[in-house]
DNA sequence: TCATAGTGTGACGTTTCGTCACATTTTCAT
DNA sequence: ATGAAAATGTGACGAAACGTCACACTATGA
């Protein structure tokens, strides 16, 4: 009984020192560096045995997703709790977003990527389900400032639209901003404004068009920003 | 004199010869499946030669996107000359990227995927230098529409804000939604409307934030979306 | 007609993958 | 304490794919 659960956690133990691993190569070496065979050698166990924790080396890559998506969904739910209005709340997720792209590229990287085909084919179904999972989680909090801003009145849906679209609009404009930028030398001549201006700019015209209150003519959201962009790099600094 | 130009016409068509055949493995059976002996062997030539022409598996994989590019640059070309007002012009250019997306499917994939350092750190840089030339191609039809819209004062910029911020913006928004979208089953238990009613919203809605006019309260354009989903539908279908 | 430059080839060495039969350790009933 | 059985860990191995290069073949033009 008890030997069981001792089992079972030192299983996932080892599947953490695996993943851990794996990062520090693909953060020093590159990810086209990672091989199953380093893993193993790394961590001084047999590759068999890193085998017995990840069905291919896509699997890994998942599994750090994986990490990474667990660590957003807890800034975002920290995000929730700031202390302010429903508009202030969504911004503080974007600005969670932004940081952790900033502070973990290799792992945003990874987040863009395991949406891709390249991977997906490969990794194990139960990791992939797993990451629906958590990807709903993190889907919730966004939809739960929303719901918010509905019943506190700052919010009035039009017509047709679905709180679900909101969502993925939100998420879809944070999303390609983050990926598009964290690629900007690649779109060489481009005249940009600088990246955290940006992000905060386009998501206040779109929640300007969604006449989310109070409108962006009518508050201030620069200082809002600048507030949870501390409140929230403070929290990161701690790892 | 004109032997060499001969030569040249010869390589760049099996230079295509090897692109469609790679495209093809792809379509049909994953972009996994895809190896350089297939790709040999299905055409006929030696690896040697297909590695005359190709630096890497990833290199080729950018070629597809080239290819990918330079389509709906043509398609976005397309859309400028759409007759309306600087809106619908930008209206036209989202729905051809979604049509593309839709179309192509496994293209998209690709792209995506190479804006990730798993194929960016293998691919030659020519042809990474290529591909940027060709994203400032097609960022620059959507600045043309912009500066339209500016110029016919349909757009006025806010204090702070760059052409290209917009740009980056409409692209990001696009980007995103077509990312998700096409993942869409991924994200399990969301409740959306349908796809085509889901970019056109979220676009009216940022336009109208960035005070685009005529504002979607003031125009129906959703009328504008069906035609120029119609028009851009009959030029998909000729290929 | 033949020397030469240019082009194409595929066998080969290397790397990495993923497997599996066997070795080692742990457990637990006696 | 002991040993049989179950659970766990190992790393040698075969297969697959990569990318190279010395050589073979072909075209060119003097």
């Amino acid at each position: 009984m008890n030997t069981q659960s001792r089992r079972q956690r030192e299983f996932e133990q080892r599947e953490k020192l695996f993943l851990d691993t794996a990062r520090n190569i693909i953060r020093q070496e590159g990810i086209s560096a990672l091989t199953m065979d380093k893993i193993a050698e790394q961590t001084e166990y047999a590759k068999g045995t890193v085998y017995k924790h990840f069905s291919c080396k896509e699997d890994i890559l998942c599994g750090l997703c994986l990490d990474s998506l667990g660590l957003m969904y807890e800034m975002f739910q920290q995000s929730l709790t700031w202390e302010g209005n429903s508009r202030e709340k969504i911004i503080c997720i974007g600005v969670g977003y932004q940081l952790y792209t900033q502070h973990f590229p290799e792992e945003f990287d990874l987040l863009i990527a395991a949406r891709t085909n390249n991977i997906r084919e490969k990794a194990s179904p139960e990791r992939l389900e797993r990451m629906d999972q958590v990807d709903t989680l993190v889907m919730n909090a966004i939809r739960a400032v929303i719901q918010l801003a509905i019943q506190s009145g700052d919010l009035t849906l039009k017509q047709g639209t679905r709180i679900d679209d909101l969502c993925l609009g939100l998420w879809a404009m944070s999303f390609g901003m983050l990926v598009l930028d964290s690629a900007r030398d690649l779109i060489t001549g481009l005249e940009l404004s600088e990246t955290n201006a940006l992000l905060l700019n386009q998501m206040s015209c779109l929640l300007d068009g969604y006449q989310w209150h109070p409108l962006s003519t009518e508050y201030d959201y620069h200082t809002t920003y600048k507030n949870t962009f501390q409140h929230l790099e403070k929290l990161l600094a701690k790892d």
